[in-house]
DNA sequence: GTAATACGATACATGATATATCATAAGTGG
DNA sequence: CCACTTATGATATATCATGTATCGTATTAC
């Protein structure tokens, strides 16, 4: 990891904090590279110089939420995915308009796909703990991404109907449905991972 | 329904096929709606008597194979969950540089949602059937969000990393971890709805 | 046949993206 | 503190797709 300008990561930084500002107030898709840079008091050329299209930028922001969830999770590794479900609809929650603006805001599923890998990569580990050296009878790599992307999309339902749940209940049901109903499905009949 | 004039159709039937033949040879987002409109050799502003945008015509084309595809599954009510896996992932086979623009093309997240709930209307019904007066542990149209959804994320796991499988055997994933997993997670314990 | 309406063609306004250039400011490493 | 490297600001500009307006013509519905 090189050491990064000081002036790149200010410009970094204040291009983020100016996208999720915006996006708390328009459409993503109504909002131009060039709101984006006054807002950030930025020069509109500077953008092009870090990021090749807004979407990027808001993927880069995305996947650094992600890394801050991960740590709020932290390591509970015995319990991690009671824990898991409701922090992250918590997180949802806190930050609603920027993932309702994944949904309604004309974005790529590019950007989408990108949240999900980083979901993915948070999730596989503890997967992979919990699997030890068992043989699945759904391989690992489509269990994961099965995980990631279900939780994504039961976060998209519950956008996009109103949220009439709390966290507490959407991660209950991300356990159930999700977790348990994963597991459930992959380990040979004699075996429950530990659940 | 009301009826709807013969050029109308015309119109339609000449860009959705314009848009299929387009789909094969570049990226979505590359083709822009005058390619569209030559292609099908229909006047450039006659487009937007029709639809908004290029995205709309995709999704309605996609609306449409959709319903040809439960045409195919057809209603063999008892086996429908065995039967709908195997020929979903041929479908998406046979279909496969639409679905992967998808995936590439830098296509709104809006036309994927269309497509889901368009999957969700198909398999609604039918889980519905299955539940029958049950007291499910997670409502129905949550579940019915998640297969349809997870459907459509196993499909796009399947693209991404070449189709290793044939869609016989995704079929069969599709079954064990979605059909299965959903409804072992949602039934109660003294109930196997049938399974 | 007649009225309604869809189409073709064309021109045009708009707005966002993306690049090029150069002087200046800021940061890095010693 | 100094010399060098690199990032930024400002500006101009090229490009291109979208979307709209208009009008004469052709097709369809009843």
């Amino acid at each position: 990891m090189a050491k990064v300008d000081r002036r790149v990561a200010r410009t970094h930084r204040l291009l983020g904090e100016a996208l999720l500002q915006l996006v708390q107030e328009e459409r993503f898709d109504a909002i131009t590279i060039r709101a984006i840079t006054e807002r950030a008091d930025i020069g509109y050329a500077t953008f092009f110089r870090h990021f090749d299209s807004k979407e990027e930028l808001l993927s880069a922001q995305l996947e650094q939420m992600i890394r801050q969830l991960e740590q709020m999770v932290g390591d509970h590794t015995e319990d991690y995915f009671e824990r898991e479900g409701t922090l992250f609809y918590r997180h949802i929650q806190n930050n609603e308009l920027l993932y309702r603006s994944l949904l309604s805001g004309n974005v790529s599923t590019r950007v989408l796909r990108r949240l999900r890998d980083a979901l993915v990569r948070v999730i596989r580990p503890h997967m992979e703990r919990h699997a030890a050296e068992l043989t699945l009878l759904v391989p690992l790599e489509i269990a994961a991404n099965h995980m990631a992307a279900s939780a994504l999309e039961l976060a998209g339902w519950w956008l996009e109907n109103g949220m009439p749940y709390p966290p507490e209940k959407m991660g209950h049901i991300y356990e159930q449905l999700i977790v348990q109903g994963t597991w459930q499905a992959i380990l040979p009949e004699d075996n429950d991972g530990g659940f």
